[in-house]
DNA sequence: GTCTATAGGCTGATAGAC
DNA sequence: GTCTATCAGCCTATAGAC
């Protein structure tokens, strides 16, 4: 997802990719399909390439990798989401921009939305705040854009906050069965998510 | 869940129940909350009353009681299912008992449904074969009923797959943010969803 | 049907050479 | 920054007494 366009070398080889961003990609992919209690740091280590005491260079524990990897997740999942908010006038143009990039996100990339799920209960406490905050941050880009378009007179939904995690929901949902073969592009996918999210979002 | 009003005893007490249903209600609840692999056998049998010599009178293994567990409660909820449908005269009227039924169950139950989402990988082929047929058995009266409505003019869902699968996955995310104290009673969270559910089928 | 004791393997983590 | 070697503890599962 990193562009990293600017690197010096020019090369025409595939963009390389720092250890430490391997090792992340590895472990997001490891704890999204099987959970944070099932995966070994030998798997993870065995998975990027490294020993077992190579990886303790990067991370100070297996939590540590856990934290480090969801923080930067949801940073750069907030981060791409300001960017295509902002590029688009209406409400329910923005609604539209953020479904597809979060479906698009979380099947090329790894899902780590479903982990909050019960695996952010093993962290300690001041680092699962921080994770919480960054989370809250996330749900308030879409809080807004519901907010605004109650405002305007574009959305009237029965429950606001009911309506957004039923959204939010159906996103995250299309990772579990979206198979690239199928049916029905991503695109098509996000397409049909995005006219049911209007579809809760009207029904005033 | 299990009534079994015919008990010889006919005792003014609390209901006894069999220590094979204590052990399999904790391993639901451990499971649901923290997931196959972070929940050790030790944990099962203290939370049960049991030693882990005594609980392994009852499952063969750890996997076997997983699947022990996630057989009775998908058998359960078809038979509870069953029954409730056929109580309702339209699909509309099957859509939302079910819905109500569903989210109630797993809210005072475990949420074993979101477990399929990965941890069903974990167990053997055949096992799982036979848990995905009863799952996908359940999956079945949720499709019968929108097909229904469909076919008598009720439903009109621009893609019916998608609008099943959205509605199971409201229902099943009740569990994750419902609290005693909130806003909403189980009661008015599931009118709640059965009238989004009926905006996403009456699209047309 | 429940217990205690223990086997055998895997886990997260560390020490220290290079 | 990467490696090998290793530790202490926990895990699932079994054996066998009662």
């Amino acid at each position: 997802m990193k562009e990293s366009s600017r690197s010096s070398k020019g090369s025409h080889v595939a963009r390389p990719v720092s250890t430490e961003q391997r090792l992340m990609d590895v472990a997001a992919t490891l704890f999204a399909s099987k959970g944070y209690a099932a995966v070994g740091i030998r798997e993870i280590a065995r998975e990027a390439g490294l020993t077992i005491g190579s990886l303790y260079h990067y991370a100070s524990s297996k939590e540590d990798l856990f934290i480090k990897l969801l923080r930067s997740s949801y940073v750069s999942a907030i981060d791409r989401a300001r960017k295509t908010i902002a590029m688009a006038p209406t409400p329910a143009q923005r609604l539209q921009a953020l479904i597809r990039l979060h479906i698009v996100g979380e099947v090329t990339e790894a899902n780590v939305w479903e982990l909050e799920r019960t695996e952010l209960e093993v962290i300690s406490p001041e680092a699962r705040a921080a994770l919480i905050e960054l989370r809250d941050e996330f749900e308030q880009l879409w809080r807004d854009i519901i907010e605004e378009g109650i405002s305007d007179g574009s959305f009237a939904p029965e429950d606001p906050a009911i309506v957004r995690i039923s959204i939010l929901r159906m996103c995250n949902g299309v990772v579990l069965w979206y198979r690239p073969d199928g049916r029905l592009t991503l695109d098509e996918i996000s397409d049909i998510v995005f006219r049911q999210a209007l579809l809760l979002l009207r029904a005033g």
